[in-house]
DNA sequence: ACAAAATGATACTAATATGGTATCTTTAAC
DNA sequence: GTTAAAGATACCATATTAGTATCATTTTGT
């Protein structure tokens, strides 16, 4: 089972070859040339970043987007949690009972432990410590 | 995203049943009676718990399933394995190469850590720990 | 012998998630 | 006004997950 599905990889690519990249505004054209990933769909999720706030897109001749947020405030599971949603690695156990004592059942602490600490570990994760 | 699958679900709270009932065989009825889990998929399941060698089968009238091996010694790793294949969390960051020295990148580092100690911790936790 | 009650084996199907395409509209530069 | 870009949105393909259906085989009890 991966943490990181297709797009959220994508998206990372992306934004890492846009630091590197250095130009202001880059256009699709040159990440598409770049990094081998479909054109429609990386169109997609650069839309999608661009909502977020993440890239602001530029429209018309000559557009393309341009990174607005420090690479040191982009955290890894920001962009996982645009992509993905949340975490939720403990989720289906308790829906139902399968424990007898629900509340205090070790097992339940231990993957919320399990949880806490992924989470933690991938918010140590910047944009910019992945291109050092 | 979850880290346990409904068939890696139904599974444990069908030995977990096994245990607490306590009688030597176990009819597939009795299980669906209390756990209401749709009969041809738990017929499914154990018969897979069955090849594992978690369970023994017997066929014929009075037939079902007899839990083979001590609750202390499975661990619920052992199930997610035969449901859902070995966790590989950090597999497709470098199919590609997203990260510009991909032999000491520390993202790799860090996320092999996560994996383990994700494994670590689900390697603690066995059967009989969900029954105390 | 035979009916009943159980699992074995296996093929099929439905639902959902994932990974895309296609198409048309709008915007901006020249 | 033409061209090259993104915006919006609907659609499609594939894989995975979850579950069904069916028939064969085995065992027990009468």
């Amino acid at each position: 089972m991966k943490l990181i599905k297709r797009d959220t990889d994508y998206a990372i690519r992306a934004l890492c070859f846009a630091v590197k990249d250095g130009r202001d505004i880059i256009p699709v054209s040159e990440l598409v040339n770049n990094l081998k990933i479909p054109r429609p769909f990386l169109r997609k999720i650069l839309q999608v970043l661009n909502k977020r706030g993440v890239l602001k897109s530029f429209r018309g001749k000559g557009g393309g987007f341009r990174l607005v947020v420090d690479p040191q405030e982009i955290l890894l599971t920001d962009i996982m949690k645009i992509f993905q949603g949340p975490l939720n690695l403990n989720e289906c156990f308790f829906k139902k009972d399968i424990c007898p004592n629900k509340k205090t059942c070790s097992l339940k602490k231990r993957l919320d432990k399990i949880e806490k600490y992924v989470l933690y570990e991938l918010d140590s994760i910047t944009l910019a410590s992945l291109l050092k």
